[in-house]
DNA sequence: GCCCACATTGAAAACGGTTTTCAGTTAGGA
DNA sequence: TCCTAACTGAAAACCGTTTTCAATGTGGGC
């Protein structure tokens, strides 16, 4: 299944209505490989549906997120960009060069959070990693 | 020494002036074993030096973080905290509950960089990780 | 200890991203 | 096809952060 579709069953599912604006962030989302801001988004959707708002492209993103499809991503210079997430556990590695993005979810952390758990005291609940690097199209 | 003493003497070394307004700042950081958004400092920096304005707060952040002394988190709902940094590589686990925080700089990720590198093909060159969970306070 | 250059300050305004408001529109079940 | 609740976009509100600028304070030099 395409993953436009994909994100569309995932809000039809859960009664949420298809509307143009909607199916096109979701274009916009399945067919980009790295992360996007709003307004990037927002710049694109415009190719698809040429009356979509800003409004509503925050909207979806806000639904796309309460579904658990898509995740906020936190650069060094702020936390305004958005990535498929593949439901489940998981995280992200993100190109300093190009922003493209790839999930990983063999994160095994177990050992690592048991010794800081004992050393800490601290009842460890959840965690966050994200990786920084260049992807193979980016390097030189 | 005391943790004030070192942030004042990490910018007196490079040159800046210890203003009164700037000696706030550094004491509500000193003392605060949590995490703070500018506002908090703000309020409590009043106490210590009363007409200290938050844009002298932001500025002072900048400095210090340029410094390494300290070091912005970033929760769930965005990026607004900070947290004292004592140097070098480290990370944070804070208390879900009372935003207390503590560094740990064990982490051994080793192994699994290699693995992302390897099944990925991208070059690693940074990484980010935080911890949440329930400091021993907040335990029920 | 006093002076002075210049870094630093605070108030207000500007700024940019995000959210709310609200009247009009649209999707999709009956 | 019709009807209603969900959805929409434009504008305004909002909020955290940054810039501007004239006034002030620090700390090195004397």
């Amino acid at each position: 299944m395409l993953v436009e579709d994909t994100l569309a069953h995932t809000l039809a599912q859960r009664g949420y209505k298809l509307t143009q604006p909607r199916r096109a962030v979701l274009k916009v989302l399945a067919a980009a490989g790295a992360t996007l801001t709003p307004a990037e988004i927002h710049r694109r959707a415009r190719s698809h549906c040429l009356h979509t708002g800003l409004v509503t492209v925050y909207r979806t993103l806000d639904l796309l997120t309460a579904c658990g499809a898509i995740r906020k991503v936190h650069h060094a210079d702020g936390c305004h960009a958005y990535a498929l997430a593949s439901g489940g556990h998981a995280h992200h590695v993100i190109c300093e060069c190009c922003q493209s993005v790839v999930e990983f979810d063999n994160c095994d952390l177990g050992t690592l959070l048991a010794a800081v758990q004992r050393r800490t005291g601290y009842q460890i609940s959840g965690h966050w990693l994200e990786l920084f690097g260049l992807c193979p199209n980016c390097r030189p």
